[in-house]
RNA sequence: GCGAAAGUGGCGGAAUUGGCAGACGCGCUAGAUUUAGGAUCUAGUGGGUAAUCCCCGUGUGGGUUCGAGUCCCACCUUUCGCACCA
């Protein structure tokens, strides 16, 4: 037998006879439990990179350990398959259709999977760019549509001039498209939308279910779900007889409301100037706050720049008239777009009232303050809590008390409601692309906007299209696909060419895996809720608001219409962390990127699957080493060679273990193999640290080595080394399962060892018949001694004292003090 | 500015409940084997030191405790997220 692993051949046969054995197809023993681990389906840009070999190897231990602990494991894969680039593949070179990019980049990825030994049930693979995927995104579109959750609207909304197309807020980071880095134009469009704002309440609250969530996520989509509660109060305006809204959480400093602002796009604007001296003027800023960047203008420290536009408003508390300003730092998509400003207590209302000379009248009385707030002579606003002044018969009151006071009388009186606000707006899911799931709406000049009838579902993608140079949608330009009868007075039509936000397809795939070939729903309630939701889910930190946000609140739409028992489709996720190399994450252009199909030539996958897993914990970042790798490699050859040269020891050693003929060395050894079976248990089950479940596995190696190179063949344990290179290389199996397949079987078991039971580890052999006591003075360790495990403290502190080395620090002063840690150590204070 | 996470040998990292800091791996040193190299095996490897004694040591400074990498306070650095949301 070869002296190292010959990955090359082993891989090869193994593959082949996985396949043909159907080896990972999803188990449904009814006796069993169910475990669903999902990885996120990758874009099929056309090779894996290493993040994918990473999170997939995560996935795939999580897996293959589930499957050996008697579980019926769901792990399926499929491909995130409609997007740019594919469009932007047959754009630049008019040969290549995106279908056909796609279907051949796909192709070639799945061999790379395969290749790595993942264990997917391909029988389930899921393509959102197929028609029948599509299908049913279009039908789920068609549901919402019906419950009133999808509609269109005109409104302003981001445009990405290099894509060309719109993006949804969540898609705009920093000003700039998420994509490509383009910065965003604002654009007034038509547009479709989903209302997530509707779950809005209920995507916050059920956070709490999701325990085992990074904190850290559930704190970004709180951000931006951002719920505060206020009121709508409502202002009167003379000039106008019309009445002005605005939303404040602060209706308990109304008394302080000096002045009004609102944003440069309210509609109010052109009203109340129209005909006066202001009207030029006001045009002029309005003009100028509209050309500014979004990115500008909503950024904290860029200048508050306001007008006044000659109306007035009346505080409805005390009757006095306030002045109406425009300025640049109102947003029209927050709120009504219109705020009452109380420069005394809020720090942007501060520095504008400063700057314009408007009166500052402070309200609330910081506690901790004998001298009555003068708000001219204010430094900076006072936004904490304290007792209310200047307002009236609410004086006295502190903050909590007035909001309560305050809102209860006002809307009685009719000019305050209390109101919850979000932040989150609806999702704009329009794109003005070929490469996606067209919207299934036709255009009837009679009926109006009219959903394609489930029946008459999948509106299919023309194929054959021509791609514009400059990126326009070619959709537009196909008449057959354009022009339509419409399915409700059968007159003439068309159809709506703008395709569905690629977010759409994912937000709802995890469940088609649990009924992947159903061609007459998207999926049976029973079979999703047979796996569903999803156990353990893992990806990239970048999704945390976009595709988890959208996953969650597509789920709720599911479940509000009874497709499924589950409010929330990920129990537990783990977000993995980057694979970097020199210190920064791998790009072309930075020339660090190290192929996952060079590591796997040359090195095989078990070695690139067992370096990824062992070089950081999942959720931080992995700085790639190629003589980490290296070490990966000769580690799996040492357990190669344990195995293949000692053969002949353990294929005729006794089938019993007797432990009672143990020797000290073979006791020690058999503790190893026990506490490493527990350590690995736990590691992969409690902590996904895989990465000292496998140094746990080395140790075990280390240890057997060096039981072996202590003695002769004769007095070697051979019943022992059976024992441990058999539990040894099911340990090993999730995280390398060729070479422990390979290794199983010339063992001269027949059947794989991936569906072999997992090891359990024997509570009594951890048990030890000596302990090391560890021995301080004053905290610091000085000597330990060796105890039977079963002594008592006092013959501990008896031979503690006896101890020579303590024995002369004693001397040196007086025993004030002893601290004894049963079984671990004594700590002596000397003063 | 606000919020969160992190900071441990030459490097990646471990220490799960406040109880022996540095497991495991890389690298390095010495030796064995080899014509030689590679591979492999053995021993060593936080700093100071002749030393197995001793002293110092987990970003900095303080604190709590018999005992702190771990808890508390302040600060520094890095990373990430948010940033006129009324």
């Amino acid at each position: 037998m070869q002296d190292y692993y010959p990955f090359q051949e082993v891989e090869k046969k193994w593959l082949a006879e996985w396949e043909d054995s159907n080896l990972h197809k999803t188990g449904v023993d009814p006796e069993k439990e169910n475990y669903y681990v999902l990885e996120m389906f990758p874009y099929p840009s056309g090779n894996l990179h290493m993040g994918h070999v990473r999170v997939y190897s995560i996935g795939d231990v999580i897996a293959r350990y589930k499957r050996m602990k008697g579980y019926n494991v769901l792990h399926p894969m499929g491909w995130d398959s409609f997007g740019l680039p594919a469009e932007n593949a047959a754009i630049k070179n008019g040969n290549i259709h995106p279908k056909e990019w796609t279907w051949d980049n796909i192709a070639n990825m799945k061999k790379q999977m395969q290749a790595l030994g993942l264990s997917y049930d391909w029988d389930r693979e899921v393509t959102t760019a197929a028609e029948d995927y599509y299908k049913w995104t279009q039908w789920f579109f068609v549901q919402m549509f019906k419950n009133k959750l999808a509609y269109k609207k005109e409104s302003t909304v981001n445009w990405c001039p290099s894509c060309e197309t719109v993006l949804a807020n969540e898609q705009v980071v920093n000003g700039a498209c998420e994509r490509c880095g383009t910065e965003v134009d604002q654009r007034d469009l038509e547009q479709w939308f989903f209302k997530i704002t509707d779950y809005a309440e209920r995507l916050l609250d059920d956070h709490q279910l999701l325990e085992n969530w990074p904190e850290k996520v559930k704190i970004m989509q709180k951000n931006w779900i951002g719920r505060s509660e206020g009121a709508r109060v409502t202002f009167q305006v003379p000039d106008l007889e019309k009445e002005l809204e605005v939303f404040t959480t602060r209706p308990d400093t109304l008394f302080g409301a000096t002045y009004m602002v609102l944003a440069p796009e309210h509609p109010y604007v052109a009203e109340l100037t129209a005909g006066t001296e202001k009207e030029a003027e006001v045009a002029e800023f309005v003009k100028k706050a509209r050309k500014q960047k979004e990115m500008e203008r909503t950024s904290a420290d860029s200048e508050k720049l306001g007008l006044f536009t000659g109306a007035y408003a009346v505080n409805p508390v005390n009757g006095e008239k306030i002045p109406i300003y425009i300025a640049n730092y109102v947003l029209m998509s927050y709120g009504t777009g219109a705020i009452m400003a109380v420069p005394a207590h809020d720090q942007r209302d501060f520095d504008f009232a400063r700057k314009y000379g408007i009166e500052i009248k402070a309200v609330i009385q910081p506690e901790d303050q004998e001298q009555e707030l003068q708000g001219a002579e204010m430094e900076t606003a006072y936004s904490g809590s304290g007792k209310l002044i200047n307002s009236g018969k609410y004086n006295g009151l502190n903050v909590k008390e007035a909001f309560q006071a305050m809102t209860a009388d006002f809307s009685e009186a009719g000019f305050v409601k209390v109101e919850t606000n979000y932040r989150l707006r609806d999702w704009l899911i329009s794109r003005q692309r070929y490469w996606g799931a067209p919207i299934p709406i036709v255009y009837c000049k009679k009926c109006g906007t009219v959903a394609v009838p489930e029946e008459e579902l999948p509106v299919e993608l023309p194929h054959d299209v021509e791609f514009s140079p400059t990126g326009e949608s070619p959709l537009k330009k196909v008449e057959s696909f354009v022009n339509t009868t419409c399915p409700h007075c059968g007159g003439p039509a068309t159809r709506e060419t703008d395709t569905m936000d690629t977010f759409v397809d994912s937000s709802w795939y995890f469940m088609r895996y649990a009924d992947a070939n159903n061609e007459s729903s998207p999926f049976a309630k029973d079979k999703v809720d047979n796996w569903f939701p999803v156990d353990q889910y893992i990806g990239g930190i970048e999704h945390a608001i976009l595709h988890l946000l959208y996953a969650r609140f597509f789920t709720k739409v599911v479940h509000d219409m009874g497709m499924t028992d589950a409010i929330e489709p990920f129990t537990n996720w783990l977000a993995q962390g980057m694979v970097l190399k020199d210190g920064a994450k791998m790009s072309k252009s930075k020339g660090n990127v190290v192929d996952p199909k060079e590591i796997l030539a040359q090195y095989g996958a078990d070695t690139a699957r067992l370096f990824i897993l062992f070089a950081a914990p999942p959720e931080k970042d992995l700085e790639w080493s190629d003589q980490g790798v290296e070490g990966a490699e000769r580690f799996l050859n040492r357990v190669w060679r344990f195995v293949t040269e000692n053969l002949e020891i353990i294929k005729t050693a006794p089938a019993e273990l007797n432990q009672a003929e143990f020797d000290q060395p073979a006791q020690k050894l058999y503790r190893t193999l026990h506490a490493s079976i527990k350590k690995v248990t736990e590691d992969i089950s409690e902590r996904l640290n895989f990465n000292t479940a496998i140094s746990a596995i080395m140790e075990l190696t280390n240890e057997v080595y060096s039981y072996l190179n202590q003695r002769s063949k004769a007095d070697t344990n051979q019943a022992l080394i059976k024992e441990v290179a058999e539990k040894m290389i099911l340990l090993l199996s999730p995280f390398a399962p060729f070479i422990t397949e390979e290794l199983w079987h010339i063992l001269a078991y027949q059947n794989s060892i991936h569906t072999q039971q997992w090891p359990d580890f024997d509570p009594q052999a951890l048990q030890k018949d000596e302990l090391t006591i560890v021995i301080q003075i004053n905290g610091k360790v000085r000597d330990k001694i060796t105890v039977p495990a079963d002594i008592s403290e006092e013959e501990v502190k008896a031979k503690v004292m006896a101890a020579e080395k303590i024995k002369s620090y004693l001397a040196e002063g007086k025993l004030v003090k002893t601290i004894y840690i049963p079984g671990k150590l004594v700590n002596l204070v000397v003063k």
